[in-house]
DNA sequence: AAAATAAGTGTTATTATTACATTTCCAAAT
DNA sequence: ATTTGGAAATGTAATAATAACACTTATTTT
């Protein structure tokens, strides 16, 4: 005989997704104003419910996809949010995913036509429900891959200067590092190429631009080196 | 209006939990025998369903509770495993616990009468549905922790030997470690006291025993220090 | 020609990690 | 009483990683 399971209970199950991207300057989170109830008009993290026919990967997917139009996002199941009441209407727990895009190649239109904007994490509103602890939460783990693996693919245009790569690893770990320093240890890392091109918006001398190269860049993932600044 | 999710699909959510425990030689995990089908007679994790009115951690506890007997146990949500067909009855998500427990402290009634028992890691059968995956994404968590945390508190008996616990340590990272280096870091971490006492059975001169300052022990996982063997 | 601006570059000091071997203590056996 | 066996206890030197630190270069604008 089957246990049919028939007296347990169900719940509905939403997947949130806390996008991260880089501006040059900042690090930032995309957030939706939603339009309609319940928290109608206040910001939160875009979402939507898991079908019958999903994965969460999958859930977590479509929902990026939708925003975004990409297909091949950085992401990672973060956590299972389960309080009671944390969804007014009905009981409903999330499973919030954190993922990186390069901002650059982002879809002005899609952006627009969901009311969704970009914020510096330090400037972002406060959101609805627990969206906000969800956001903290991904910034911890969002820090710590940072250094378990070199993340700048995810988040960085194909070319970029070395100061664009500090930048991103300062504002992902909230703290100054030394050029000098950040230098020595990327180039130790040998996952970088440097091009002939120079970026010549920044400065007068120009500075040069470099590439990940993907190959090295994966296997040094893969042995699990890490990339502690 | 409301919107009332009246159109979403609802799902099973299991809660299936990976037991550690430490017995002075290894490392390792409780299994149970199921009495009921799917897989009657196979070992799996233990677990349950969420209920209506629980959080996951909520869950997580009554179901540790069931088996141990315990209440605070040292416990961590891992990851929502969600593939369409892992459970063979029914769409069933589950959402994988840890758990770290004394098991001298264990109430061998509790076990015999769930069929439950220890396994040491590598000597474990193999597991119904994707419970094996659970347990290997388990042991890198806690991999994971014993550097980031000392977490022999919840392991280890109240008075233990330097030797138990690097032997724990090095059960856990699966390696040797160096005695003197082990011992020299430990003793810099400030966490332990050193007892008059002595263990008699392990040898003839017999090795002092240990234990947790608890106060210095909190504030270092708080600081975040790392316990990096 | 001078000024302004960011890019580029190495060395030293400090700290953390690793490698490594001998002595001490005690109980049991003689 | 003496010897023996076996684990416990202990420190130092070598190496590697990290942190601190300031001047020169290239180029455009004035």
């Amino acid at each position: 005989m089957l246990n049919n399971y028939n007296t347990e209970d169900k719940v509905l199950l939403a997947v949130d997704c806390i996008i991260f991207g880089f501006d040059q300057e900042d690090l930032k989170i995309l957030l939706i104003k939603r339009d309609f109830e319940p928290e109608k008009g206040k910001w939160s993290l875009i979402g939507g419910f898991l079908k019958m026919t999903e994965t969460l990967d999958d859930a977590a997917n479509r929902i990026l996809n939708h925003l975004t139009g990409f297909d091949k996002i950085y992401m990672e199941q973060l956590y299972n949010f389960s309080k009671i009441d944390r969804d007014p209407v009905e009981r409903t727990l999330s499973v919030a995913y954190f993922a990186l895009i390069n901002i650059e190649d982002h879809d002005e239109k899609l952006i627009e036509q969901y009311s969704a904007k970009w914020f510096s994490i330090e400037e972002a509103p406060s959101l609805i429900f627990d969206h906000n602890q969800m956001v903290q939460k991904a910034i911890l783990r969002l820090r710590r891959r940072a250094i378990s693996k070199p993340i700048g693919f995810e988040l960085l245009p194909e070319k970029f200067t070395m100061r664009q790569l500090q930048k991103l690893y300062e504002s992902i770990l909230d703290e100054k590092l030394d050029k000098r320093n950040f230098i020595n240890k990327v180039n130790g890392l040998d996952i970088l190429v440097k091009l002939e091109e120079k970026d010549m918006t920044s400065s007068r001398k120009g500075s040069y631009l470099y590439q990940f190269d993907k190959e090295k860049y994966d296997r040094n993932v893969e042995d699990g080196i890490t990339f502690k600044i």
